[in-house]
DNA sequence: ATGTAAGCGAGACGGTACGTCACGTCTTCAC
DNA sequence: GTGAAGACGTGACGTACCGTCTCGCTTACAT
């Protein structure tokens, strides 16, 4: 997926002083099952502490008590569900895996939270260089280190030149396809992802 | 410019039934520069009506009479800017008119003010219909109509074939430069525009 | 009555500049019962801003905007019902006079509203030097004005030496009362003002 | 002094069941010490178990596993320090008698601590039926339990008749202090006690 | 000497209220 | 009859304490 990242604030805090007080799991589980449902309802800009701890049954400080802001609690619980991460793809061809990625990541762009909150953390990354910080960080373990992968084994059967500058490469791979998914909101179907992967693949070896 | 829009609330209301009184120009543009060193003080999402009205001394009623909220507002104000949109490249060549296509792209994104709002909106637009719909259009009547009439010049001199999926290749053209301002927020270099132009002509040509 | 002062902060804004909004009277009026409801319902400490607003249908701006906090809004509203104040009594004796005081006091400590908020207020003004000041107003316009003018009746009929220390005169005809009404928590009866009377008048010639 | 009371629940519980763990006196004292410090710091009302236990260097659990409440809690200490009492004055004359009185009385009045929290005492026992029998008892044992001892010793010696109103007499020894040190907060100083002295024995002997 | 019951600090828990801010609507007065 | 000024009810903000509760210690009695 695009989005993931670690930073689990509440495991960090898990590990208190000896003999402290422990975050309870089960306030924890239902604050983050109360997010989703509150992100499903009424979106990001419009959710409220105050309404999530109220649909968990939980009191506001049990929320900042985990987290210091609504921002740092989507940006925790998406990377919590993108951290299982994108697979490696190995098909023997460029084409091929460039063909797995876009399959993989649209199936993730096409599920409705994520194309709603994904421009959230988007907006707010232009505004806070923590959260800025923190996209980056999951982009380049998700999304661009699978292209990355993908670059170098293209390099390493001589599909493409051993000098392409990266940063491009992974600007043509991923740009068209969160242009489509984000911007113009057209259809992913197979057949878009089949072209797609045809003229990426010629981009590429163009460089 | 991507943003190139015509909702103007203001203008469509300034058409009032003829002998009644009609919105002070002086106040609306209070207003609109209010908004614009708001925008760049605090960011779209930190901006209130009241903070606006204040700056611009200026009560709240006189921009609730304007606009119907903080969305329609920028909306119609960034289209103002925006509306004297992208002059139509013609050098007589793919490569050219890309090029210069990514020019003035490149440099509207540059700019601070555009490159936070931009974001704000696409984000907005994921919730809100209405503005999806203005951003649809601002992006039809802007960036891919220009878009459109290269490819549909590059197919009149040969460089392309005629039955290009127009969709992916308006896909193809956008959006790596997006992504890169945008989402990597890399640099926008001479020599980086240059390195997309080619690559990009060549995913062109394999359609 | 004991408390009697005039800071009416809204009546002061109510005069605001010109072609400005102004405090609705409705309102007012529905906070200052709602907060004579709560006061009788929970008392002065257990009384909030939330539960006042609440009470009366009105949202907490709506008190704020009106008063700085609970205790000048009390202040306020106790002021608002005892500015009416203390007659001054006549009757051409001391005894007489005294005793028309007492009764006039202790009808007013008997209230339970009274009897409860005095001896917060008094507490308040043991930290608060507003309010103290507030008190000694009220004190000083309402129970004291009323004493000294009955002193200076007696002294003037020749009941009372001319030189005699009016500050411990006072102490003299209002401690034992509200020590009784808000200390012992012991009964006002009539018997009880007539032995009161007497003893205090002995005391007052014997300065 | 005005207080003096003997409720001393840590006490009680030190008799815990056999094999037990004791409450730990030091803990006690620390807590003792820190709500000093709080009363002096920020008074009665703004004074919070939490910012007790925090100043104490001890968890809240220690506090309420002593004390019920602020009010228990303070109520006690006030006890502890107040139990020392006053001495029985026996100098021959009411005179001399009620000076004796209130010089003791009006030095513990000048104390700022209790200066502030007897007011608040007070006020809570107007609320809370506990807090005001533990303050009747106080009274009992303290200062009505002198003025009674002033007041027979007096009848004994023939300076009063035998049959006065004795809840009258003690209301007008007590209230003129009280009122003057809490109410007025005018001084105390040597001559006007000399001079309440002699007000107010004269009022005894007109009984 | 050991088992065990209770005290200990720490602090999480669901709450209530704080005082502030902005929302979008509505009303009043002056130009 | 527009426009500024701003009051209105609403609702969320992030913080402070409330009084209860559960944790793993530690302590000291009773066997």
């Amino acid at each position: 997926m695009l989005v993931c990242m670690t930073t689990n604030d509440a495991q960090q805090r898990r590990r208190a002083p000896a003999g402290a007080a422990v975050l309870r799991e089960d306030v924890t589980e239902a604050i983050r099952a109360a997010v989703f449902e509150e992100l499903a309802a009424v979106g990001y800009a419009r959710m409220s502490i105050e309404g999530i701890a109220r649909r968990a049954g939980v009191g506001k400080t049990a929320v900042y008590r985990r987290w210091r802001s609504k921002l740092h609690l989507v940006l925790d619980l998406v990377s919590a569900v993108a951290v299982q991460g994108l697979p490696m793809p190995d098909t023997g061809s460029l084409e091929g895996d460039l063909r797995l990625l876009y399959e993989v990541t649209s199936r993730a762009l096409r599920h409705p939270v994520a194309s709603q909150i994904i421009p959230d953390l988007q907006a707010e990354a232009a505004r806070n260089p923590d959260i800025a910080q923190a996209m980056q960080k999951a982009l380049r373990e998700g999304q661009h280190g699978v292209a990355s992968g993908i670059l170098r084994s293209a390099a390493a059967r001589g599909e493409l030149r051993e000098d392409v500058d990266e940063d491009l490469a992974l600007d043509l791979i991923s740009g068209p396809l969160y242009w489509r998914a984000v911007v113009v909101r057209g259809d992913l179907s197979k057949g878009y992802l089949a072209s797609l992967t045809g003229a990426t693949a010629a981009a590429l070896r163009a460089l």
